[in-house]
DNA sequence: TTTAGGG
DNA sequence: CCCTAAA
């Protein structure tokens, strides 16, 4: 019963948390976890404010949702969301992501829906749960269980998830984060409360999706030759077996897998020990769920995957899957471990890892710009473990981005240790970018939690802004500029939530598939100055987007009006000052007057230099635009310049659009 | 605080 | 990019 109570804190906080977003529309509600509301049906109001639910009204609901749910397939999110929430209550957190996200606008009816669907679910988990706990179930009841949270999650978040990043990019993101959180939701969750979900789970989620198929995990292992099973005994516990009692064997490691799930969940680390025995430490905690689930499944597919990649990893579907197992792990634990010495082992082996600058980067990256096709560039991933005091973290909301999935974090309530560990892994693609050292301590103070709150949106554009703000408050000057942009909630990175979207999806960074090789640190040089300090210079290549949006921005408020354009073209962008887009523009300014001759050499110049070359187009324009600002005294410029523009606009419109 | 310019 | 003067 402990534990059911410790559930419900969660996911009402959740709830609340979700409600509050809808109402307040804003994606980066910071935390507002709060006062628990208990497992009823409760009813939604406009304002956020929950109502409990009469039975009339929940029969509408289910109505409602089915109906719902037959659309939201196309979406995914609600298919996934609710498939997370029939399986745990948890997951009410992720249907409140998606809401907010995906369904951004939806109607408040909509919404209301679903919460109070979840809601419903959650009811009829409890029920189960507690009924459960009561009569105890059998263990393999728990294999059982948690082989079809993962199994039938999995698989279709998988696909989802892949579908729609490479269709829709920010929906995507939304999407993985979703996931992600969801898995570690369920990970994070006591044993018990997961096992019965899990049971509730199904009958629910029958209705909900028709096809669940029983007992994955079950089979998975049933599947395995003896040998096979060896080889995962010995995965897992470090040590050969020559047991050749299958049915043994199998216990076993499914009881040790729950354990080292459980531990993920709570400490990543602890897994890690146990395979990183293998690796050594791998800096990620990806890898090491994931060689347990290859392990496990023995999947073919997925071993490859990670093997060839270990540290990249193509987003969804490997990251889901691990997630999965990782939830399975958990989601069978009940069991007292065979072992408290695995435990202990563990926790003394648990370490904290330190995100990589990469890592940090790489979250920045896909965020923002980033929706691109390409899935599968490489990802990487980390994990990084801070303990944070009181909430569960839900998903690092830095990680998320559309490729990136993130797996982690939560803290578990099952030993009483909190420790969350997040583990990321993520796909990097373009830039290698910037030091993002700093982040980390960021991480764990405030970023984190507003992060993940954050919706999809602002996380991508966060991603970017975050990965700023380290340089920034490293430099000391990171006040002002760093303000700028965004709005700020707590969390510094806010930035992106308005106009970012939609522009940084346009920005897919066709430059610089620069790769990672000296990535970060390149950019940052420090320089003494005559003050006594050093200063850092950081450099951030222009990608042709922006400079794209740079001139747009210019045909639109005219050359001078930098802050303006700022706001328009780069709120998203956290560095790129208005300083910057003048230093930029002047140098556009420059090119285009140099290259004006031969059209033939197009926009080569600045390709002699190693930077992205800028295309002729664009170049031209930024002529015209130059000329026409001459032209037009700056005096009256606002209405010329709109006039102006407007026609600049169209022929590079032409041009390049 | 924002622009414009020089370095 | 950074720095600073000027507005």
């Amino acid at each position: 019963m402990e534990t059911v109570v410790g559930i419900e804190d969660t996911e009402d906080g959740k709830f609340e948390d979700s409600g509050v977003d809808r109402s307040s529309s804003a994606l980066s509600s910071p935390k507002q976890i709060s006062n628990p509301i208990v497992y009823k049906l409760v009813r939604v109001e406009g304002d956020g404010r929950l109502v409990p639910a009469t039975d009339d009204e929940v029969m509408e609901v289910g109505d409602f949702l089915e109906c719902e749910n037959s659309e939201m397939h196309v979406v995914a999110d609600t298919g996934q969301s609710l498939e997370c929430i029939s399986i745990e209550r948890s997951s009410s957190g992720n249907l409140q992501l998606e809401c907010s996200e995906g369904t951004a606008e939806a109607d408040m009816g909509k919404l209301n829906a679903k919460l109070q669907y979840i809601e419903q679910i959650l009811q009829k988990v409890k029920e189960e749960e507690k009924q459960r706990i009561s009569c105890g179930s059998p263990v393999h009841s728990h294999l059982n269980v948690d082989s079809q949270c993962s199994a039938d999650k999995f698989p279709a978040m998988d696909g989802k998830v892949q579908s729609e990043n490479q269709e829709i990019p920010s929906i995507a993101s939304s999407l993985n984060y979703t996931h992600s959180s969801g898995s570690i939701d369920q990970c994070s969750r006591p044993s018990e409360g997961v096992i019965e979900s899990g049971s509730s789970a199904s009958a629910v989620y029958s209705n909900l999706k028709p096809d669940l198929s029983m007992s994955d995990g079950e089979i998975c292992l049933d599947k395995l030759s003896i040998r096979e099973l060896h080889e995962l005994f010995k995965v897992t516990f470090g040590r050969e077996t020559t047991v050749k009692d299958k049915q043994w064997l199998k216990r076993r490691i499914a009881m040790s897998l729950t354990n080292s799930c459980d531990v993920s969940a709570t400490t990543f680390i602890i897994k890690d020990n146990k395979i990183v025995r293998k690796f050594e430490e791998d800096s990620s905690g990806n890898l090491n769920a994931a060689s347990l689930i290859s392990l496990e499944n023995m999947t073919e597919e997925e071993d490859g995957n990670f093997k060839d990649s270990s540290p990249v990893k193509d987003c969804g579907s490997d990251d889901n899957r691990v997630v999965s197992e990782t939830r399975l792990g958990n989601c069978s634990i009940g069991y007292e471990l065979e072992d408290e010495n695995h435990q202990t082992e563990q926790r003394a082996a648990k370490r904290i890892r330190k995100p990589t600058k990469r890592y940090i980067e790489e979250l920045s990256e896909n965020e923002s710009r980033e929706h691109n096709p390409r899935l599968l560039i490489s990802n990487k991933s980390t994990g990084h473990g801070h303990v944070s005091p009181t909430s569960y973290v839900r998903p690092a909301a830095r990680n998320v981005f559309s490729e990136v999935r993130i797996y982690v974090t939560r803290s578990d309530y099952l030993g009483g240790s909190d420790v969350q560990i997040p583990c990321v892994s993520r796909v990097r693609r373009s830039r290698p970018r910037k030091d993002n050292t700093s982040l980390m301590k960021f991480h764990p103070t405030g970023m984190s939690e507003t992060a993940t709150k954050l919706s999809n949106k602002l996380l991508e554009h966060c991603s970017d802004a975050g990965s700023e703000i380290p340089d920034n408050v490293l430099k000391s000057r990171m006040p002002a500029k760093f303000h700028q942009p965004a709005s700020s909630e707590p969390a510094k990175e806010k930035q992106c939530p308005t106009t970012g979207t939609a522009e940084l999806r346009q920005e897919l960074r066709p430059k610089r598939a620069d790769s990672c090789s000296h990535t970060s640190d390149d950019d940052i040089v420090t320089v003494p100055t005559a003050k006594g300090g050093m200063r850092r210079k950081h450099h951030r290549a222009w990608t042709l987007i922006e400079v794209m949006k740079l001139v747009e921005g210019v045909s639109r408020c005219g050359a001078g009006r930098w802050s303006e354009i700022k706001r328009l073209s780069f709120s998203s962008y956290s560095y790129r000052t208005s300083v910057d887009l003048k230093d930029k523009w002047r140098n556009l300014l420059k090119a285009s007057s140099a290259l004006t001759p031969s059209p033939a050499d197009d926009g080569m110049n600045s390709r002699k230099h190693g930077t992205a070359p800028i295309p002729e187009k664009i170049l031209l324009r930024v002529r015209e635009l130059a000329e026409m600002n001459s032209q037009v005294p700056p005096s009256y410029s606002s209405s010329n310049l709109a006039a102006g523009a407007g026609s600049v606009h169209g022929r590079d419109r032409s041009g390049y659009l």
